[in-house]
RNA sequence: GGCGAGGUAGCCAAGUGGUAAGGCCGGGCUCUGCAAAAGCUCUAUCGCGGGUUCGAUUCCCGCCCUCGCCUCCA
């Protein structure tokens, strides 16, 4: 498979260092609120190029780490009036239900930063010996960024100019750097901190961001590994951080390859808070869609492009046309699906690992080289629906149809959208409603037509709908 | 100011030096009492101006516009 290396800003072949499995690295969440759907951009694609990578007969390790120890988690968990790890560990319960429910993949080992500060710490003592890192007179450990030859090489920093405090988010702890590009590997102990400090060579105090992924990557990875990811923002400064430390102490090359997701933007703009354009989950599933309909919009772009995630139409109603879109395409899907199997005369395996053992993809097989062409998510769609307008016009034997229909699992697999079931009518429908639906089905069947038609828009008077289907009839909440 | 991405049908979004995938919406048709569902089908010359070329949406130059980043945000 080939994939866009940022560092070298080219297509490159992805092939284990190792020659047996391909390791790599996700940075993943800050536990300290709830995930918005720019943040499950990034995790479903790196789940798409986990599975399009195992499915392409690569063994693959993923390790994606939990930021649980930072200033914000700090922070919140005082505010909240919490023990830090039981603040954490609630947001980290609720980023692993939302993951489930989108469908990803687990990652073979999710480290805790907070457990491997004894790691951390080990890497600044090195980083100090070195001379790539100096203390200050508040217990604060700074790196310093001119004692590495390579500093800014991933962002291209040497061809920008900074401008100072441009995103204005600098803030007070970091007074005491020399330089106003060096930054933190500890930082001294605050009052309100409360009890969230840790003993270490230079005092009281607490690990600083970029550190936690230099450790946790060279304990469970080595000095080198395969590929390290995260949203584009991580390039700098964190990714740039990174090497800056990993490398200053390893003298290895940290990462072969770095894949960095573009961002989500809502209505054509940056998602935030302030902008009340800030969606999570929950709240898309509330207001009635899926996680798999999430999913395939999230999928419906390519990874390096932004991706515009439309949330009101043009009447400016947030009615989520794109979700709405999304519920269509997968019900075309599924229905595709269902006809497969009528035709193969057969359930087959379905899931993962059943997927994972399918060598002929038949017409599907172009989806799948899609993926493996720099993960074009939209390309593979595209295809597949390409493909099922063939096999519709198409009169398959069982065979065939076997064929195909596994081809078609593989790929969804590798998109990891997960299709809808087929619905017999809603469960919840109070029993007078049910008898009206009766009623107007018996004066259907007498064909009188005037008195079904009134007993139908009576029912949809009290918010429900019948839609007569093959067997008989059906009742949803009307929509 | 610097760096980066991008401007393709109503919306979303691929792609290519030889006149542009796909999805959603919408229109038409078929089917079924009607409706719904389903099936079939229709809808663009690719921001603007130059250049290179037999030929550019695709390469080069200029311009306009949008978006993101610029020290702890995926």
């Amino acid at each position: 498979m080939r994939l866009f290396d940022t560092m070298t800003r080219e297509l490159r072949e992805l092939s284990p260092l190792d020659g047996e499995t391909f390791r790599f690295y996700c940075c993943g969440p800050t536990v300290y609120g709830p995930a918005h759907i720019g943040n499950f951009r990034t995790f479903v694609l790196q789940d798409v190029f986990r599975r399009t990578l195992e499915l392409s007969g690569l063994k693959a390790y993923h390790v994606r780490n939990l930021t649980d120890v930072d200033d914000k988690t700090i922070r919140d968990s005082q505010a909240a009036g919490k023990k830090l790890t039981e603040f954490t560990s609630f947001w980290r319960d609720r980023f692993h239900e939302d993951c489930e429910a989108l469908n990803n993949l687990a990652p073979h080992l999710e480290p805790s930063a907070v457990e491997h500060i004894p790691h951390q710490i080990k890497m600044i003592e090195e980083l100090v010996e070195k001379g790539h890192a100096y203390s200050s007179e508040d217990g604060s450990v700074y790196y310093k960024v001119s004692s590495f030859d390579h500093y800014g090489r991933l962002s291209r920093l040497d061809q920008r100019e900074l401008r100072d405090g441009a995103s204005g988010a600098v803030t007070d702890d970091e007074y005491e750097k020399d330089n106003v590009a060096d930054f933190a590997l500890w930082k001294g102990r605050r009052d309100e901190d409360g009890d969230n400090f840790w003993e270490s060579p230079w005092g009281q105090g607490r690990p600083g961001w970029h550190l936690e992924c230099s450790a946790m990557c060279r304990e469970y990875l080595g000095d080198t590994f395969d590929l390290h990811s995260g949203g584009v923002d991580l390039v700098f400064p964190h990714h740039e951080n990174e090497i800056a430390q990993s490398e200053a102490c390893t003298g290895c090359k940290m990462a072969e390859h770095w894949f960095h997701l573009t961002h989500l933007l809502v209505d054509g703009g940056k998602m935030s808070k302030s902008a009340g354009n800030f969606y999570t989950l929950t709240q898309l599933c509330e207001a009635g869609f899926s996680p798999a309909e999430l999913r395939y919009v999230l999928i419906s772009a390519h990874y390096r492009q932004p991706l515009n995630f439309v949330a009101k139409d043009k009447d400016g109603n947030e009615n989520f046309p794109a979700l709405a879109g999304a519920k269509q395409a997968l019900q075309r899907l599924a229905k595709f699906e269902q006809s497969l199997v009528e035709q193969a005369g057969a359930a087959g395996a379905r899931g993962f690992e059943a997927a994972l053992e399918v060598e002929n993809l038949g017409s599907f097989a172009d989806s799948l080289e899609a993926l493996r062409e720099d993960l074009n998510t939209p390309d593979a769609l595209g295809r597949v629906f390409t493909a099922i307008k063939e096999l519709k016009a198409a009169d398959l034997t069982p065979k065939q149809a076997t064929v195909e229909l596994a081809g078609f699992r593989v790929v969804m697999e590798a998109l990891g959208v997960e299709l809808p079931k087929e619905e017999t009518g809603c469960a919840n429908v109070p029993a007078q409603i049910t008898e009206m639906a009766q009623a107007r089905w018996e004066a259907k069947q007498s064909r009188d037509w005037g008195e079904a038609d009134r007993l139908r828009d009576e029912i949809a008077a009290t918010g429900w709908e019948v839609k007569d289907t093959k067997e008989g009839f059906e009742i949803c909440p009307k929509s």
